[in-house]
DNA sequence: CGGGGGCGTAGGGAACCCGTCAAGATGCGG
DNA sequence: CCGCATCTTGACGGGTTCCCTACGCCCCCG
């Protein structure tokens, strides 16, 4: 189920985006105003974002870069300026494209497909991986041997698992799964790969998958 | 350097994309009917495709399915139709955005760069270096044969391997590694070199690729 | 032949980082 | 309204890494 964050300070528009994403079996979480949107993006973890530029406090463009600081979701942008400048700020911004009101709904949700098509299906392999003597599957959210992990462990797992063998920095891991605001907060990191290795290693106290890389971050090993 | 195919049917479009293209450092390929753009995507192939919808001989959707069915080569449609439906079926089909003529060429350059970001940078190769009897993988921050680095070892073997064959100025060694107040704390340099030649070199006391200049700085041989 | 600067090596103290336990705060569903 | 799961926050012990000092060696130079 594909993750939508909408934000528009239209309460009429993100209704009318709402029941129309929420029809075709999107998860949807609004914002009015960039700030919330910021942080919603942190929290919400979406797979897209439809980001109107038009807001009451920060600038469309400024909301782009912020999510660009720590994010590559898509961003599809919807603004009433038609003007080319306007278009081009957005999209070198790191937006992945422009729509001007008035638009078509379903061109809207036409665009919506393409660049979620773009953006997620690149593995159509199962991402079934064993760790230790259990077996997870990142695509089903599932682990074998009645093993339940919450969220925030799901992402932290996934952003390792996603690359093995490659040591990730703690910086990267902190934003990718808090937020750009939690860079520094490096206790985060000790808890919950804690609970992991708990959870998912034979031995915790010795791990053997969920390497701790002192003073740079983490890596698994298959 | 980006390879783009344009597919028109308009000499005088093709020209002026030509143009602006070429200005810009992208190698440009042309084609102006759907037959040989597609024989020419099979030959060329390209970083990315510009297609126009309204060909003399096959429907453009059709080229679209025609390119989808074996590469994932970004497009950008160009059309004179401007209705909804059009742009739906377009982008269904595997298109990745949709700009309608007349349209300014500074936003299809813009429009160009956000596709090509999107598509292009998902795979980067290991980047392998041998190094005496290991290799060294700078982007996983691995070495081969259970040798483990420390945060400052890596910063300095990176600045090393990432000139290889150039001398680093002590200066500049500590500066990057230590800081800027540093710079004269020359046994640092002396310290943790020896230590990387311990852990990487076969005979650490004649070293054969981190090689001492005296009084000047260190360099990398391959 | 004696002196000095640059280099390699060794060792110890301090700071930092990590793992762990525990408890408070928050949010959600019953 | 309450209970449970999850997320935050704090404190402590142990280990590693880093910083710093000291010493011996070689080469260059006087």
């Amino acid at each position: 189920m594909t993750r939508v964050l909408i934000v528009d300070d239209e309460p009429q528009l993100l209704r009318a985006l709402r029941i129309n994403l929420v029809a075709r079996h999107y998860e949807v979480a609004l914002a009015a105003d960039g700030g919330s949107a910021l942080r919603q993006a942190a929290q919400f973890h979406p797979d897209l974002v439809v980001l109107d530029l038009g807001l009451p406090d920060i600038d469309g463009v400024e909301v782009v870069h912020g999510l660009r600081g720590w994010t590559a979701v898509p961003i599809v942008v919807l603004s009433g300026r038609a003007g080319s400048q306007d278009k081009i700020d957005a999209l070198d911004a790191g937006a992945d494209d422009y729509v001007t009101k008035p638009f078509d709904i379903e061109e809207l949700l036409a665009r919506i497909r393409a660049v979620t098509r773009r953006a997620s299906p690149p593995e159509a392999q199962p991402a079934r991986i064993r760790v230790g003597g259990h077996t997870v599957d990142l695509a089903a959210k599932t682990v074998s041997g009645d093993v339940r992990l919450t969220p925030t462990e799901w992402r932290l797992l996934e952003l390792l698992l996603r690359n093995p063998g490659k040591l990730i920095g703690q910086r990267q891991m902190l934003t990718e799964v808090w937020g750009a605001s939690y860079a520094k907060e490096t206790h985060y990191l000790r808890q919950y790969m804690a609970q992991l290795r708990r959870k998912l290693e034979p031995d915790p106290a010795r791990p053997v998958h969920l390497i701790t890389e002192p003073g740079m971050g983490y890596r698994f090993t298959p």
